[in-house]
RNA sequence: GUGGUUAUGGUGUAAUGGCAGCACGAGAGAUUGUGGUUCUCUUAGUACGGGUUCGAAUCCCGUUAGCCACC
């Protein structure tokens, strides 16, 4: 068994797991950070290591464009060609085909599209897709899927979903038929897992029934875990928890369960209690790079003009690097010069904030008191927000 | 001192005598299987004082300030 169940919150639906990969052990729930290009935007891997972050995201499709399958061949795999020892998770590139690429046409076979980059024609299959993850040697590996934005109709969804399960089994045909070779384990490795996994994603968009049969479709072709997918794609709130919910609660109990995509930390904490062990999210570093740091009292804009002459750390409960060195003052400094270091601290900071707010899930689950967690964040991270506004109120006012 | 010339948001610039516009800046918001990107919104101006005119950033007079040339 590459999952095991740990333990189960009483409190909630929250979960503990342990998820074995061939580049080491992962404990859910676990939030992977977004290396889309074989790097966490402005980050080394030492820091990475150093913030706690046990798994990365990589991306298929990106890193079929550039720098190509032939140098990452003979690079030996993405592991050696970023130097990451860790568990990789590879995201297949459906979703980039569906936002990014232009005139894509889905075929039965596949999907036809042009490069975001140079306009070049390709033709993907889903075996194209999964031959490609294991010359990458994903520990992870996502099947091609179609991702459907919100809204749209019950009649477009019912079709996607056929093109998403036949895609499933074609996926899941490639992965039995080529060898796992590529994959070598790390030498500490101690899982006695050779292989990578193979998930399979639940799409449904909104509709609860649909849902409810691409579950028993999927589930049905048996993969080591399962995605919700097709979340968070433009719907309101409300909306997400209800699809989350639903679909969580439906998937097998003994295989991980992974939310695609998703979320700030309230969306994390709201989907852990509803049974999610993973996420993977690029709010931490691309709102990081555009100023917005995540603290246990709330959201702050670090280039808004309160911060000036604000010579505290970016939050005073944070033992990261940047808040054991600067200032909000620095920070939003550096931001208005156009300065990478403020990138990179900010990025730095929402990371490790991340993976301390996953840990403190850990502990609140094994103590049964997970419910109770959330309320208390939720309480201090909404206060935040309105002290901080009641501030600018009365800086106005004066 | 004399002659010439110029004066438009914070900055740089538009506007045959007929709705003062644009860019940047500044201030805010958005971003969920990556956009260091982009988008949206807000802010703020005819140097000052007179005159001509139905109507003046625009024409006339004066003041102030800057720039150029000549004593």
């Amino acid at each position: 068994m590459n999952f095991k169940l740990l333990h189960k919150d009483k409190s909630s639906k929250a979960r503990l797991g342990l998820l074995n990969t061939a580049h080491g052990k992962v404990h859910t729930p676990c939030f992977m950070p977004v290396g889309t290009q074989a790097t966490i935007k402005t980050l080394s891997n030492d820091e990475m290591e150093k913030c706690g972050a046990e798994m990365i995201m990589a991306n298929a499709y990106h890193l079929y464009l550039r720098p190509g399958e032939k140098v990452l061949k003979k690079a030996g795999g993405l592991h050696k060609f970023m130097a990451w020892d860790g568990p990789i998770m590879t995201d297949s590139g459906g979703y980039q085909i569906f936002s990014l690429a232009v005139l894509r046409k889905i075929r039965k076979e596949g999907v036809e599209f042009k490069s975001h980059i140079d306009g070049s024609k390709h033709f993907m299959t889903p075996g194209h897709i999964i031959r490609f993850q294991k010359v990458l040697g994903s520990d992870i590996m996502m099947p091609l899927d179609e991702c459907l934005h919100y809204p749209v109709s019950r009649n477009n969804v019912e079709e996607s979903l056929k093109t998403t399960f036949d895609w499933a089994k074609k996926s899941k045909r490639a992965h039995a038929r080529s060898p796992h070779e590529r994959i070598k384990p790390a030498p500490c490795n101690d899982t006695g897992v050779r292989g990578p996994m193979l998930f399979g994603i639940v799409q449904g968009s909104t509709y609860l029934d649909l849902r409810k049969r691409a579950i028993e479709e999927i589930v049905g072709l048996d993969f080591d875990g399962y995605a919700i997918g097709g979340v968070a794609v433009g719907e309101p709130q409300d909306l997400i928890h209800e699809v989350t919910e639903y679909t969580a609660s439906a998937l097998p109990q003994n295989k991980a369960r992974y939310l695609m995509g998703v979320g700030t930390p309230l969306d994390m904490l709201d989907a852990i209690s509803e049974g999610v062990d993973l996420f993977d999210c690029v709010v931490p570093t691309r709102n990081g790079r555009n100023g917005q740091a995540f603290t246990w009292s709330g959201e702050l804009q670090l280039r808004n003009a309160p911060f000036k002459e604000d010579f505290a750390p970016v939050d005073k409960k944070c033992s990261c690097y940047t808040c054991r060195n600067h200032t909000r003052a620095y920070i939003r400094h550096l931001f208005n010069t156009g300065e990478i270091l403020g990138l990179r601290l900010v990025s730095l900071h929402n990371i490790y904030f991340y993976v301390k707010l996953i840990e403190s899930s850990h502990k609140a689950i094994k103590e049964n008191r997970f419910k109770k967690f959330v309320k208390d964040f939720k309480a201090k991270y909404n206060c935040s927000r309105f002290d901080l506004a009641h501030e600018r109120g009365r800086t106005s006012n004066s």
